[in-house]
DNA sequence: GATGAATGAGTGTTCATTCAT
DNA sequence: AATGAATGAACACTCATTCAT
């Protein structure tokens, strides 16, 4: 019964995942210890150790998990909308953000708090440095063609330098993972995601009251 | 001559901050070893230890520094501009960009890479997590009075909630700082901060145009 | 299988005991080293530091065990004797004496050599410094008690003070245990047991023969 | 001027033997650091270094007036008393008690105190050893001399064997600075000289009574 | 002579990992 | 497959000692 077996080995992954997520997210990398990890997964070390190689594969593999929301954020950015446009830059921002609370690992606050210790990890490890660039460049690049769109529907200042202006909805998703993990659950995130998403299409907000005209 | 000793002492505190903020930006606060700072600083761990009480307060200390940034950037936000006039609140996101660049403590991607350190260090840690919200809080206050001013003088769409809009500038700092993480020196920092000013004041720059038209 | 567990526990915490022992009886508590007891019991740090918590509670399980013998001490001497008579203060002492030899830790040069540095520790340990007096008072109440009973029999001088008189016999003990560490298995405990009888119930021993010449 | 020098320096090792002494005796030799003695005696480093060698030979200087005592005593003990007898064994004993107190190095307490850490220390160090085996080998050597003479004179129990008697006036004197060190100034040294000197003169205070009858 | 900043070997302790059962 | 006792390299930190001033 390799079928059994395979899901048995797959429900183990994702007990002792979870439980590494919250000790990560709690204590950070390298502050929290296997032994958490054990006492959390309600596993023994031998037991854990037959699923990973080891912390690193651990920290790995969360990072992983996180970094996939990065890549559906970007296939979600370029995709055009049922009735046919692309979205506007704000309107992508609002959905990755509505995407990013029902993303299956953890809790969105503890996600959030895994946030800097991704970021602090990226930054000493070439390869995974790499990775985060490849994932954000091509964020950018979506959020750019938005941007270029939408001065193309008159929806966006033509003055605005679109690669520039790409950083920001990214910048805003970063923003508020940050302030998730200072305010916890009382950061107001559906409100935030409004705002956002408003400021960023500002240019857009107003040109149809123009264009009405 | 006490001048010359504490002088003296200041400049060896100094010397160990900016090794310890060397290795800290480098591989975080937990995995830095104090071995580390020892080889950073070209000192012993006798001499580190009669500076500092340990690895703890280089930390705090490190913390602190960053720390009164933020409470720069706050006392800057609200203050009036020579003319008199408040700023609009894109105009003080790039005065805080700005200023930030000027910051004494180490290089500015050194900087920029302890962020995300400080924000891990700050979820775990009651004490501080309180100093940074308040710190927060205080900023946001600013941005918030700011975004009032700009609505008042018909700048800024009057619909938009001033609270919520106020955490968007927050917001861009902090996303500035985890891409200068990412991108290090290749990122064009004064190219974000126009795009940045720009888009939160987007809604002041077009009303001239129409006003004068 | 709990009881197995349970015994490996507390065989490995013995043989962690008698290293410590060994080590803290040939070093003192301060100048030996936690990587002189790891070799003494044959064990790593880890093994060691899963038992106890660290020095500290090597030093004080030491102490405990050491300090039971005084607990065992007093409640011996005012231990009524089978045929019903209460010890003379001599033979309470003699008797003490000869459980010293029988106590489970260690060797008896061992024993002895541990006692300065516990005397040394309670000097400067003031929760340590009580835990003596408590069990010393005791101890000392308890000989005074047979002081007063031998004088009453007519068997010491109704001029002695039963209070000074009680501490002679711990002064003999405490003496024995320098003396001991001073000559090692050189000194005749047997010998020296019999001689500190015979003084401190001199009175008794001779004067009945002499007076009734 | 080199009386005046040599004074000087005499004077300076006597200070800075006198904070040793007070830090050892209130923390042993080897809990006891440079740091302190350098604190008590209000001096730097470097000039405690250029009077003494380091921490060993402040040990030994310490250890070696302790010791100084010892020799004093077995002097004492077998000189005869200006009437040209020889003290008995509790008399002599209880001389050394008065002396002790006199003794020049710091006080009572204090030189009690250090009493533990020089057993200590002795334990480990065969050298060490050898000269306080000399020195008490001699002691005995004296106290058995006394009793051999007491019990010519009739003063003491024939029965008595010399040699084993010997050891307890010193195990006395032993016991006693052990209950100095956890009782401190509370106990009451006169009344404790006077209780053991009697005890080990008891076969002598009797007969006089009898034989003078 | 005197200072005290600096050194660096050595301390107590932790924790990722292994492997006999 | 699973356990958890055991390992030992690496860590933060201390302190006796030195030496440029």
């Amino acid at each position: 019964m390799p079928k059994v077996t395979e899901e048995h080995v797959e429900a183990r992954r994702r007990q002792i995942l979870a439980a590494a997520l919250r000790c990560f997210s709690r204590e950070g990398f390298h502050r929290a210890t296997m032994q958490d990890i054990f006492r959390e997964s309600d596993l023994s070390p031998g037991a854990v150790y037959s699923y990973f190689t080891g912390k690193d594969e651990l920290m790995m593999a969360i990072v992983a998990e996180t970094m996939s929301f990065v890549g559906e954020a970007a296939s979600l950015v370029t995709e055009p909308l049922p009735e046919g446009r692309l979205r506007r830059p704000g309107e992508a921002l609002a959905e990755i953000i509505d995407r990013y609370q029902d993303f299956e690992l953890g809790t969105v606050v503890e996600r959030a708090r895994i946030f800097p210790h991704l970021v602090g990890e990226q930054q000493r490890n070439p390869q995974l440095n790499a990775a985060v660039r490849t994932g954000l460049d091509t964020l950018r690049g979506g959020f750019e063609t938005l941007a270029r769109a939408a001065q193309e529907r008159g929806e966006l200042d033509p003055a605005i330098d679109p690669g520039q202006f790409a950083r920001l909805p990214i910048s805003l998703m970063q923003g508020l993972l940050v302030q998730i993990g200072v305010y916890g659950e009382e950061l107001d995130i559906e409100a935030y995601a409004r705002a956002a998403a408003e400021a960023i299409d500002r240019g857009a907000t107003l040109p149809p009251a123009v264009s009405s005209a």
